[in-house]
DNA sequence: GCGATATCGTCAACCAGGTTGTCGAGTAGC
DNA sequence: GCTACTCGACAACCTGGTTGACGATATCGC
């Protein structure tokens, strides 16, 4: 093996940075200049039935409050909706808005373009062992809190 | 293509924080259970002849006074030391303790045992082509601004 | 039925690491 | 020598995370 260890951790981090990046242009072109992934993976969390914030927060990885959070960011960008739960006056059911499906489908659509460039690039087979290799290491590893580029505005 | 693009680049982000979280465990049995990867990270950016805090903050990608803060810290964990530069004395020069040597060293380690494991549990093969293709992806993308995670003190 | 206990979501305080702006000290150019 | 620039420090602020406390509500046990 060529590849000192620190480079092969290293190369994870600039692929990742790079699907982010790419991701974010893609999202730019279809008209979500804005968005950001981690609202994607946010929306992802909250499915498609909606779910409160302390599973929002189970989901993500995070503190309930830190999911309050990004419930309340979401909200006032206009991709959830806060609904009363009728059998728990405590709780609050997070719901997706129709902006919220039409962000995930862009966000599907560019992902899969990014990921499509990626295949390309590297050859069908060589691709598919390296996602076989990633699902091994990742262990279905969660993200937990997200790396602040992630959600980097973009330059003014 | 079984897999969604959007989990391609999930698997990438939790392949990352698995060998982080991992080298942060060989790092404590080694004797260093302070020490995140961030720190091995500016440690080679000081170099081994040392360098002021401006060049430091412009070889990290952040700002002089996020360089600072860095430094500070890496002066109070014992990392590097100040010495003045005869020729400006407006600058300071941070120089690699050695501890700090020593902490490179165990880094070093960590992170071969770390992909050794890894190599191990996906088959060497599989392994290599993950890493031609992560070689591809990535591109050389600097990391720039690290990842909050990286730095997440272990829990008491 | 009712008290004890647990859970939901919010507020407040704090931390880490980043940013910009300002400023004194020191260097360099004319 | 005066001016302009650079080095590093300080202060203020932002973001996104954390823990702790608390009111409101559910749930359990008697």
């Amino acid at each position: 093996m060529s590849e000192p260890g620190w480079r092969v951790v290293l190369l994870l981090a600039g692929a990742f940075r790079q699907g982010v990046d790419a991701l974010n242009g893609e999202l730019a072109e279809q008209g979500y200049p804005g968005a950001r992934p981690v609202h994607g993976f946010a929306l992802q969390a909250i499915g498609p039935d909606g779910c409160t914030i302390n599973e929002l927060g189970q989901r993500l990885g995070v503190s309930k409050q830190a999911a309050a959070k990004t419930a309340t960011g979401l909200e006032n960008a206009g991709y959830v909706a806060r609904e009363s739960v009728p059998a728990d006056r405590r709780a609050v059911l997070l719901r997706r808005t129709e902006r919220a499906e039409e962000l995930l489908a862009a966000s599907a659509v560019g992902f899969e373009r990014v990921v499509d460039g990626w295949r390309r690039q590297v050859g069908a087979e060589r691709f598919d062992a390296m996602v076989e290799a990633l699902a091994i290491v990742a262990d279905d590893k969660p993200i937990g809190d997200l790396p602040g580029w992630l959600v980097q505005r973009p330059p003014p």
